[in-house]
RNA sequence: UGGGGUGUCGCCAAGUGGUAAGGCAACGGGCUUUGAACCCGUCAUUCGUAGGUUCGAAUCCUACCACCCCAGCCA
């Protein structure tokens, strides 16, 4: 696999070439996505994926698929292969590359009897209550475990004891020996080892005590040969005790670890506890829910990978926390589907038309299915004396600049006749029901030779031609730009999801398009819970509207 | 008032001593049977603040300010 590196290097690239050009690899690039498969994959996570697998990519690399799976509490098979299965759907391949620290349980075991060997890690039977009260606080350092000087082999021998399960969990734990009174609060005797009676997704029940993830994941990058480890920012504090480790246990390879920060989407969290309340609640249906970004919600609004991988690239890379705005998300999705998305009309809010003078059978019309690619085809969609057009499409009380139907305003159908409209019919509440437009014969489309000029274009579907089917129209899940997790159910955009029941045209019913694009409306995918009986679409994206509501100026 | 980071346009983000790239958004205009797309143009005398060094500073020095992360037997 090839790819292009971007046009501006971030700063890991740059060091990627620096190391290259400076000989220092001796092992070649190699990468690794680390996720602990405890949930679902998300924006957040594609950033780091796209990081990861296209270093590798663009300096001919390697790059591990390694699932970080140490808390057997929290992990399981299931999250195991929806994340294999978004990481291949973004577009990247680990081919034989694909690993689990828990492969590596024997070597961490080995090496940590070595450190215990070294005097550098002792078994400590201080509660957890206890070591936390000990640990110090940010200002004040920690005091040692009274155990903390137990001699190499009465170390070694408890820990044996423990891997033989012979405590209780949380009665004793192995701690490195490194400083109490450090600054950095990592660095205080760490637990390394803990006790856990928990059956592992893959090891089963052959351990009963599993490494912690500061110990596990520098010797799994350091026996896979990573070249450059690259996590996010909240892990800086972590690198001290990353290399002490390296250092400590006698492994030959030391990777670097690089951070970066990890990506903020405004209007968005990336928490999974509050994707999972609020799928509980059932105010989302489901971790694909299309309103949240995690990679399987993208998938089923409708959203690309090419989309995604785009959206990495263009904001880059840096230390820096940030929050994008998702109009670039939304502009990198417009992008992938203007050329390749077939048209079609489609009438989310149905207003019903009659064509008073039009009489007898529909007329057939062609029309491309996408004004600038001919091959991909042509359609036929009809006309009648019965037509549906957009609610929004039409105003009694016009604003300033409105280019679509008034009261004896004119306006053309695309693809279609100009039409006039007469008459507006309402129910006794004053809504309307309907329109009586007058239809010009001479103003077909292509053959117009009426010359009437209306000032605007809208769709429409005729009666006969028209498909019932149901839209799905998502809006932002929160109503703060960086919603606040404490208090969450305030900020709920509670109009994210509108369901609207119209029609779509006859044509576009029998075709099969995974995206299409309906005129005016946005970019649509087929929902999976669609069926040709009731067709149902996701909106992935709006067109960009370059028209504003006029301020009233008063 | 410990430690680790970060501060360049509304949002991302280049630039690392030679006089502020680019993208998104926005705003004008052109074109248009999608108010789309497309095409043109505008958009930081200024780089968190204040001093200093220098012929010259976003880049070097000093002080200050703001924001983020860390006290799981989570990752």
């Amino acid at each position: 696999m090839s790819a292009m590196p971007p046009e501006v290097l971030d700063f890991i690239r740059k060091r990627v070439v620096a190391d290259v050009e400076e000989g220092k690899l001796a092992d070649g690039i190699v990468t690794r996505f680390p996720p602990e498969p405890n949930g679902f994959l998300h924006i957040g996570h594609a950033k780091s994926i796209a990081l990861n697998f296209g270093v590798a990519e663009e300096y001919g690399g390697k790059t591990f698929l390694r699932f970080d799976d140490t808390n057997p509490l929290a992990e399981s098979e299931e999250f195991v292969q929806a994340i294999q299965r978004d990481v291949r759907w973004l577009g990247y391949d680990w081919e034989d590359r694909l690993t689990f620290a828990s492969d590596y349980f024997h070597e961490l075991y080995y090496f940590a009897e070595k450190l215990i060997e070294g005097g550098h890690a002792f078994v400590c039977d201080l509660s957890s209550d206890e070591i936390r009260s000990t640990r110090g606080t940010l200002t004040t350092p920690g005091t040692s475990s009274p155990y903390r000087n137990r001699t190499e082999e009465e170390n070694l021998n408890l820990f044996r004891e423990m891997r033989a399960g012979k405590f209780q969990e949380g009665t004793k734990v192995l701690r490195a020996k490194i400083d109490m009174s450090s600054p950095n609060i990592n660095l205080r005797d760490p637990v390394i080892y803990r006790i856990l009676f928990a059956e592992h997704h893959r090891t089963g029940t052959e351990w009963c005590i599993y490494p912690m993830y500061d110990f596990t994941h520098c010797i799994c990058d350091a026996l896979e040969k990573i070249s450059h480890s690259l996590c996010t920012l909240e892990f800086e504090d972590h690198r001290p005790l990353y290399d002490w480790v390296i250092e400590h246990i006698g492994v030959n390879h030391h990777p670097p670890q690089i951070e970066f920060s990890r990506l903020g989407l405004e209007y968005n969290v990336m928490s999974k506890r509050i994707y999972t309340s609020l799928i509980e609640q059932g105010f989302l249906s489901g971790w694909d829910d299309p309103r949240v970004p995690t990679i399987s919600g993208l998938r089923r609004r409708g959203v690309p990978p090419a989309s995604i991988r785009e959206f990495t690239r263009r904001i880059g890379v840096t230390k820096q926390d940030n929050l994008v705005e998702t109009e670039l998300l939304d502009f990198c999705i417009r992008r992938e589907f203007e050329e390749s998305a077939p048209r079609s009309m489609a009438v989310l809010d149905p207003l019903k038309v009659v064509v008073t003078n039009y009489e007898g059978q529909d007329e057939r019309l062609e029309a491309p299915w996408h004004p600038k690619h001919d091959e991909l085809g042509e359609k036929t969609l009809t006309f009648g004396r019965e037509i549906y057009i957009e609610r929004t499409d039409f105003s009694e009380d016009p604003p300033r600049k409105y280019r679509r139907l008034t009261i004896n305003g004119m306006v053309r159908l695309r693809y279609a006749f100009i039409i006039r409209c007469d008459e507006v019919i309402k129910d006794i509440e004053g809504k309307i029901t309907e329109l009586h437009v007058t239809y010009f014969p001479e103003s077909r489309s292509g053959q117009d030779t009426s010359g009437l000029k209306p000032k605007g274009v809208i769709h429409f579907v005729s009666g006969n031609n028209a498909v019932p089917a149901e839209f799905r129209l998502f809006d932002k899940l929160f109503t703060t730009r960086i919603p606040d997790t404490n208090n969450i159910d305030e900020q709920i955009n509670r109009e994210s999801l509108v369901v609207k029941q119209g029609y779509i045209e006859g044509a576009m019913h029998k075709a099969d398009f995974s995206q299409i694009q309906f005129e005016r409306a946005g970019y649509f995918v087929e929902d999976q819970e669609s069926t040709s009986e009731s067709p149902v679409y996701n909106r992935t994206v709006t067109l960009s509207d370059g028209y504003k509501v006029p301020v009233s100026v008063n």
